[in-house]
DNA sequence: TTTCTCTCTATTTTT
DNA sequence: TAGAGAGAAA
């Protein structure tokens, strides 16, 4: 039964036996329905048993999806299974083995915005002020730096990094390893170094995980390949599967190398390929084959299908950014006319900020959208806030914890106050609850009495249960009645009771219903398969790990807006690609080096390869860019597409009294010649010139020119009149330049 | 403490 | 254009 549905390579992978495997499986060839089949394949068979195998996802959505596939095969207990991400496989490891790396029990979780905060209170605290360095900054130094395994002990001084963020670094380590913090890259190099530093542990796991499964194996990191590297004793087989065109977060550190390196390593050659798509029609698959095929280095494979060619890709030019909106609109009240369900059509683009004219022309049409990729539930500023008062009864000695509440909702403790408390808890060695006591003045008092609010929630902590103990705090802190006083606020008020809901559902999944919140599980002490923990500690884990999606509205109609990024792994049947633009995609930052501009590639790949049945690329000859408006060439990637899969059209678009006309001419047109009609009716002023005579010349924003050097561009603005006239001109290979028009010799082109 | 005003900056993002 | 953060005024 479970090898019935699979196609022969399919079959392959999934009844290989007693070998590692890298199995590159291209879009849309059933890599999940592998991968599920594979585990349930093992387990049917009596290969293994269910707490031998490890499978790794790189999200929580991604571990739910394989859970219920490998279910509906054969039937288990999902909770001996060692399946998860990354984070949450390491957490596991870490609640059962804190004892033997000097964390403490109560060790939290923080998430990147706290992380972030915390790096923005260390700034402060101890007066760091090097201008040329933001708290991103820190944060970035100190994470990439966790990734590739190095601590603060291990940086090589020699490399050219700046003292200041070293020091930073060291000064982030202590706090964390006082405080028991644990960020989402320590979660990964504490269990790393818990397996490398301790032979026998390292060796029970070894033998513990006979078959280990990777999902996504293009995104993993370094640090990620190290661990995996770790577990693989002599009897375990690794069955790693992914799709290295398909590797989009290299700009986080994900290293497509680990493919290679893989291969080389375990597989030894033995790459299987999943070739044949089941999900697009043949110009789709053309289109994206042909586009991939200008990267280098490819571990190379080529996606085919049996469902015929389809339909064309639909290319289409406007005039701006609201024209390309308004053409979107009315393309999506054709299709769906026509009985195409609005939610199986997406609209992607590169950046997020392009969502917001395309927002606005789809509300004004009454068409419902869901924009993917907003605040999740529980980074929400009220559901933080909540979350903050459940660390503090965990572990009242969470400064940052407290730091976030102490005066939310307002108390009179304002920030010369607090400033005072951190001063003395400093100076006395001392937690900022310890040091409560003994804060002077009227803000002492005040603080009092916020330490008193938590003696009191820590009390009530061991008598009720999860969900009782969050309600009790929500009101007692007064958060409730804050978020009550204003009608505006009434939305936040929901998401805090929506945080009640939340942990009855974590409860009873928990099977934890009846504990008091605070009351420890009594445990065998280093059972692998059991986790030292209390109801608030995995709630509040839970919380940090799983930011679940937001909670968006009607997902049965609606059409689906989000970042190319956000797409992966989905599928539609109608997509629109928005913005295919020079310098928006690709975009400007990443082109001038090949991995960055590859990377882009890859992405485009990804979002054409979203498409089932219709695909359409559209770009815009200017658009409000930061409030200016910004002329663009159309993409590259357009004309790396062979041209027997496109058809080309272009769109003229007229607004007057506020309702749109729409004008469509069928047109072979050529797409790096923005035609200067087009500029009648740009909307938008800025306070440069529009055109500007040097050496006789009339240049015009919107203007293709070509350079000596910089090759073809198009004119963005004019700055200055006269000898010290100057043009910003985006060129297609360089980006975006200034040149000064009486000595760079541009020659405009027509 | 809160609110207003000015300045700065600007991909992609899961855990 | 729009959001965040800092600093000054109320």
């Amino acid at each position: 039964m479970i090898l019935e549905e699979l196609n022969k390579a399919q079959k392959a992978a999934v009844t290989l036996e007693s070998s590692h495997a890298l199995v590159l499986a291209g879009a849309g060839s059933g890599k999940t329905k592998v991968l599920a089949s594979r585990l349930a394949w093992l387990l049917d068979t009596n290969q293994v048993d269910i707490s031998n195998v490890l499978a790794v996802t790189f999200t929580n959505k991604a571990a739910k999806e394989m859970i219920s596939r490998v279910l509906r095969m054969v039937n288990i207990d999902t909770r001996r299974l060692w399946i998860g991400t990354f984070h949450s496989l390491c957490h596991r490891m870490l609640r059962i083995h804190c004892d033997d790396i000097n964390l403490s029990r109560n060790f939290q979780i923080i998430d990147a915005s706290d992380q972030l905060s915390l790096i923005k209170q260390l700034i402060k605290s101890n007066n760091i002020n090097d201008l040329k360095y933001q708290p991103k900054d820190f944060q970035r130094f100190i994470n990439s730096h966790k990734e590739n395994g190095i601590r603060f002990i291990s940086v090589n001084i020699q490399r050219n990094c700046n003292r200041n963020l070293l020091d930073f670094y060291k000064l982030y380590e202590d706090y964390c390893f006082k405080h028991d913090l644990v960020d989402f890259s320590e979660l990964l190099l504490r269990c790393y170094e818990l397996l490398k530093n301790n032979e026998n542990l390292r060796a029970r796991y070894n033998d513990k995980f006979s078959h280990i499964l990777i999902d996504e194996f293009q995104d993993t990191n370094n640090l990620q390949y190290s661990w995996i590297d770790l577990l693989i004793g002599r009897k375990t087989f690794v069955f790693a599967v992914g799709d290295d065109d398909q590797s989009i977060y290299a700009f986080r550190g994900a290293n497509v190398d680990n493919m290679s390196s893989f291969e080389k390593t375990y597989a030894k050659g033995s790459i299987i390929r999943l070739e044949q798509n089941y999900r697009s029609f043949g110009h789709i698959l053309g289109a994206a084959n042909s586009l991939i095929k200008h990267n280098k280095g490819r571990l190379g494979k080529t996606l085919w299908t049996d469902q015929g060619d389809g339909e064309l890709i639909r290319v289409v030019e406007n005039s701006n950014d609201v024209g390309e909106a308004h053409w979107i609109v009315e393309e999506i009240r054709n299709l769906i006319r026509n009985g195409t369900d609005a939610h199986k059509i997406a609209i992607l683009y590169r950046s997020n900020m392009q969502s917001r004219v395309i927002e606005h022309a789809l509300f004004s049409s009454n068409i419902s959208y869901i924009v993917y990729g907003g605040l999740r539930f529980f980074e929400r500023q009220e559901v933080k806030h909540a979350l903050a008062y459940l660390r503090l009864i965990a572990n009242p000695n969470d400064d940052n914890a407290w730091l976030r509440v102490v005066n939310f909702p307002s108390r009179g403790i304002g920030a010369r106050t607090i400033e005072n408390h951190l001063e003395l808890a400093k100076s006395n060695n001392l937690s900022l609850r310890d040091s409560a006591k003994q804060v002077s003045g009227r803000g002492g008092i005040s603080i009092l009495s916020f330490s008193n609010l938590i003696d009191d929630l820590i009390l009530n902590s061991t008598k009720l249960t999860l969900p009782e103990l969050i309600n009790y705090t929500i009101e007692r802190s007064g958060l409730v009645s804050y978020y009550k006083s204003e009608k505006d606020l009434y939305e936040r008020l929901e998401n805090l009771k929506e945080l009640i809901t939340a942990a009855t559902v974590f409860s009873i999944e928990e099977k934890c219903i009846s504990i008091p919140a605070s009351c420890s599980f009594s445990v065998n002490k280093h059972t692998e398969d059991e986790i030292i923990s209390t109801p608030l500690l995995s709630f509040l884990s839970n919380s940090s790990l799983e930011a679940n999606e937001s909670l968006s509205g009607d997902h049965a109609s609606s059409v689906q807006l989000m970042t190319v990024h956000a797409s992966k792994g989905l599928e539609f049947k109608v997509v629109f690609i928005t913005g295919a633009e020079e310098g928006l995609f690709p975009h400007e930052n990443s082109i001038l080096e090949d991995s960055g501009l590859e990377e882009e590639r890859r992405l485009m790949y990804v979002a054409i390869t979203r498409a089932e049945e219709k695909l359409y690329i559209s770009m815009a000859n200017s658009r409000m860019l930061r409030g200016q408006v910004r002329y663009s060439l159309s993409s590259r990637f357009l004309n790396e597409i062979d041209a027997n899969h496109i058809q080309r059209y272009k769109f003229e678009n007229i607004y007057k009294n506020n309702s749109s006309r729409l004008f469509k001419e069928k047109l072979n047109i050529d797409y790096n010649k923005p035609s200067k009609n087009n500029l009648a009716h740009t909307s938008g002023s800025t306070s440069s010139n529009k055109s500007s005579i040097v050496n006789d010349k009339l240049f015009l924003v919107g203007q293709s020119v070509n350079h000596n050097r910089f090759g073809d561009g198009i004119i963005v603005k004019l700055i200055g009149e006269g000898s010290s006239a100057q043009a910003q001109v985006n060129f297609q290979k360089y980006g975006m330049k200034t040149l000064a028009l009486t000595i760079a010799k541009l020659e405009i082109k027509n």
